[in-house]
DNA sequence: AACTATTTATAAGA
DNA sequence: TTCTTATAAATAGTT
């Protein structure tokens, strides 16, 4: 500021710099004091050099420390403030979402229209149109799935049943070939996906056939043996 | 400083107080700023106004925590170097003290006396002749307080003599008056301050008279009872 | 907040 | 570090 104006950047020689920093550090300080007079302030300065000494300055009747304390007090209180603002703010934007959500739940169930204009009852009908149309859809879907499955199923017994018939009549032929080579997985195809009724074989006197009702209408293993569904 | 110059002391216009406190603060952390940049020195400012109000300048890249711990460790290291710079100076001060005493002494009883000058030898001399008419001094007047305590006692004694003496001779007169009204304390007059020796009475068996040496020379009791000193 | 006459701060040189 | 001095910057009082 005198002799030449300098730019404000690191002054590189390392003289120069040692210079004016203790030049501008006084002048520094010269200032500060004069604000603590001129406006009865409290003021402290702690300057690091870049050597790493360190000058202070402290207005008189005051110590460094109880500024500083001051300072933390201040600090801390800006901190909770801004964090209780920040909450408010939340909450607020919470109660504006939850408003909204419930005038739309109720124009859609048609429980509060008063408010409403002609434009956006056109737009609301035409929403719910649309829903209903995506409904009807997802429910024609849903159906058209359990059909299908329901047809596999069918298909399924129909093939297990014409397999155990032509299993029957060759029997008549050879009454030493009666063992099915392999049991499959009835259940599953039957519908029972979790395993189903439990299967047991009871052994009964002869005289009592006309009294009980075997659950396939062929028996598969001996004759004499009858197959029962037990519920659980 | 500007359009006049003003006298650093408080304003006391309000309004014009806190122009100048906001202009002038603003100056201040500008120059900081400038001081930070040019010598690459951290520098924290807090400003307190005279409402109370906080503001802060903070050099970039560190914290005013950082910058106040800094503060408090070297505030710490000075005190400490302070305090152990002035025990450092006491301890000099009493070797000090302590060399020359020794060197006095030496002087005194002769020990050393190479390295004095005739002058200096001169004044030793003549101190110690002032000591010894001192010491001198001091000896006659506790002698001369000797001598008096011992002629009191000596006075002190003839008279408690003169006093038996004249009760012996009235008791010749008069047999049935034979007992001292009042001992007295004859060990404090006789110079035995601490209660003196016990006296004990024997009784001898006749014809051993002229082996034993009483401490007294005349009995003042009985005459066929001796006292002795026993020495404890 | 902007202006500007003046004071003050200070960069460079000694 | 200090002094000097030409010049840049800050700012007191005004608008």
């Amino acid at each position: 500021m005198a002799r030449g104006k300098i730019q404000i950047k690191k002054i590189e020689n390392q003289t120069n710099r040692q210079v004016t920093y203790s030049k501008r550090r006084n002048g520094l300080f010269k200032k500060a004091h004069e604000l603590t007079v001129l406006c009865d302030a409290k003021i402290s300065i702690i300057v690091i050099s870049s050597t790493q000494k360190l000058h202070e300055y402290i207005s008189p009747a005051i110590t460094t420390k109880q500024i500083f304390d001051e300072y933390q007090k201040t600090v801390r209180a800006d901190l909770w403030s801004s964090h209780y603002e920040k909450m408010q703010e939340h909450l607020k934007k919470l109660k504006e979402i939850n408003r909204n959500l419930i005038k739309e739940i109720r124009q859609r169930t048609g429980e509060s229209m008063n408010d409403l204009e002609y434009e956006h009852m056109v737009n609301l009908i035409e929403d719910i149109d649309n829903s209903m149309k995506v409904i009807r859809e997802k429910k024609y879907k849903s159906i058209s799935s359990r059909i299908d499955t329901s047809r596999k199923k069918l298909r399924n017994v129909e093939d297990i049943h014409r397999g155990l018939a032509l299993q029957f009549d060759a029997r008549h032929e050879d009454p030493h070939y009666g063992l099915v080579e392999n049991e499959g997985d009835y259940n599953s195809m039957l519908g029972f996906p979790h395993g189903g009724p439990r299967i047991i074989a009871v052994r009964l006197p002869p005289g009592h056939h006309s009294h009980h009702h075997p659950s396939l209408h062929s028996g598969t293993g001996a004759s004499d043996l009858t197959t029962f569904a037990l519920l659980e």
